[in-house]
DNA sequence: TTTCCATACGTACGCCTGTACGTATATATT
DNA sequence: AATATATACGTACAGGCGTACGTATGGAAA
């Protein structure tokens, strides 16, 4: 997931690129980068390609996609399947700052207005 | 976490009072159940005794240790550790629905009060 | 041209997870 | 008393994850 993420920031990328994204205190080592990068693509949530001796990896599966599916499954094991719950939890324990909260106020307006249309 | 919850939900209780909780639609083994308990207590997330011939389980670790931990992780790995776009997720997708809505405005409303006391 | 460096690719390995079987044994049923 | 049933407990096993090593090879530096 953390390399995926940063295929999905920076585009196409080689194993460097996205071995260069981690900061010192996430010290990866290069050929570890290359696994997963393999195995993402084995997955199917990229594709590859040799230009020369480099191979450079294209995210193909959508952030929204890979993002629904996970978070599903953690509100399933989590929640037993209820969103609300999660969001009590995030807000209740301080997870979203001043601005944080009035974002979501904003979406929250903006969502009923949708669907009342 | 799903066999957890269900500690968490009914209280210390034997295996079969755990199996049981589970639907139909759910149908684990008996001796899966076994496992998953005897595995939840070696992680120290539970306790047991044994009474006569029967081990009862008693949930250890608070819910909402393990749910912060748990999603804390799902943050980081999916976020980058910035749990607003996951809130922003949840309610973009339509996973809340509009009683869940009104429940977040108050709850955000309450928040600040607090916050700002 | 010889040596070094970067990269790809195959392989490894321990731990965790999901799932369950088999066996011993104690309690309930006949 | 003999038999069936339930339970605990040890064990298993495949697949995934986190992490990386080793080796071959092509291009760069000396």
């Amino acid at each position: 997931m953390e390399i995926a993420r940063v295929l999905w920031e920076i585009g196409p990328a080689t194993v460097r690129e996205v071995f260069e994204q981690f900061p010192s205190n996430r010290d990866f080592n290069f050929a570890t980068v290359q696994t997963y990068l393999r195995r993402i693509e084995l997955k199917g949530y990229a594709t590859s390609t040799l230009k020369g001796r480099v191979r450079t990896y294209t995210a193909s599966a959508k952030p929204r996609t890979v993002i629904r599916d996970a978070v599903g499954d953690l509100v399933d094991r989590l929640f037993g399947g209820e969103s609300l719950p999660l969001v009590r939890h995030l807000i209740e324990q301080r997870e979203i700052d001043d601005k944080g909260l009035a974002e979501i106020r904003k979406l929250i307006d903006q969502m009923e207005k949708r669907e009342s249309k």
